[in-house]
DNA sequence: CTTGAATGTCAACAGGTGTTGGCCTACGTT
DNA sequence: AACGTAGGCCAACACCTGTTGACATTCAAG
């Protein structure tokens, strides 16, 4: 009510204390991405955001609910009904390596994933990104056949992230983004045309070509 | 009941510390594999064991001692060499299924990949692994393209175990084994067989080069 | 200036951790 | 039977954890 009249600021809300909560966000952020959950202390995040321990716990009142609030997430698809199904593979894991690698601050994928692994909380939240965001995407796509593609679809891309930004596999981290796009467009594009297959006819005999490896 | 220079026992260091000793190691694993390193502590391990928490101590010297001794896995890779081309997807796939969820008692495999994704010393242990393991049995199979095809293959293999047996995706622990295979082995033939085509065509050297991801 | 809430610091608690050293006990060897 | 030693238990140390409550500081409004 103080603020509303003021008419040199433009942000309506802008406490100070939403500054140092995002910079304690932040901090949490970056500690949970490298550590994991477990290994993550208060006292290093705080120590990261330059303040007081007991500042964290008043603004997000336990460690289980900061780890919550570091794990909202927007995966941010694409719309892939723009996208020719030919090229759909080769867009898929193209914009999954970009969202990735793009901005180094936003950890949150990495956040959610490394946690997933050992938490259940975060394992929770998967399943729900799971099912409100990638197989809407996937399934305004695909149709009626995405329901059994993007499982496998999921396993494949979440198996890159696995081996490049977690297990850091040296055959994997030494090959560039778009090599990377090479090497998996064709399975990714398998599965898809195997579905479409499936749906077409119910037999299972044609081993699904490749799409051209340019 | 048997005495040391027993001329009949063909084992000769036959201490009765190595049973418990073993004891140990398996109540370890399960921790390990259920819990991941952190949230393992000696003295659960050592309740399991039914033993004091300082045997832990004197047997394996130290918690991360007790974890390299968890980490010791053969992934006891078939011989690839028999199988038909056509049929090295679905084999592969089913051996991969068939080794997670044979024998509940052996997490070794859980124990490394849940680990790997927070510990270091676990993710070493895993490259070296697939350098000792994996990369040899493939390249026997598959031939000089190996090297090209392995990493996208463990990519795609690592994927499916971090979604069914780590992070629990509902969609793919609602599949039976033989469900999986049928959905996995389209993308993981097309894998095999990109590479052959790119091999027969002008090999352009795919010699990658190094890229850092974050 | 006074006031009172918002913002931040300090010190401590209560519990859990890996790890250690001393003590006991049972058993295989002599 | 005596004994030395390996196998095992107990209690404790030193440290770190999340969390809490009392106290200090800032800052805008009356």
């Amino acid at each position: 009510m103080t603020s509303a009249q003021d008419p040199q600021a433009p942000r309506p809300a802008e406490k100070r204390s939403d500054r140092t909560k995002a910079v304690i966000l932040r901090a949490a952020r970056d500690r949970f991405a490298s550590d994991g959950y477990e290994r993550t202390t208060i006292r290093a995040v705080a120590a990261d955001a330059a303040i007081d321990p007991s500042m964290v716990m008043r603004y997000f009142g336990s460690k289980e609910r900061l780890f919550d609030a570091a794990l909202a997430i927007d995966l941010r698809l694409p719309d892939l009904t723009a996208v020719a199904p030919q090229d759909l593979a080769r867009t898929l894991v193209r914009h999954f390596l970009d969202r990735w690698e793009s901005d180094p601050a936003d950890d949150a994928l990495l956040v959610l994933l490394r946690s997933a692994v050992t938490n259940e909380r975060a394992a929770l939240r998967m399943h729900e990104i799971f099912a409100t965001q990638v197989a809407p995407a996937l399934g305004a796509a695909l149709g009626p056949q995405a329901a059994a593609v993007a499982p496998v679809l999921t396993t494949q891309l979440l198996g890159l992230a696995l081996t490049r930004y977690l297990i850091r596999l040296p055959a994997i981290t030494a090959l560039a983004p778009e090599q990377l796009v090479d090497a998996l467009a064709p399975a990714v594009q398998a599965t898809v045309l195997a579905a479409a297959d499936a749906a077409q006819a119910g037999s299972r005999s044609a081993v699904p070509r490749s799409a051209d490896p340019r």
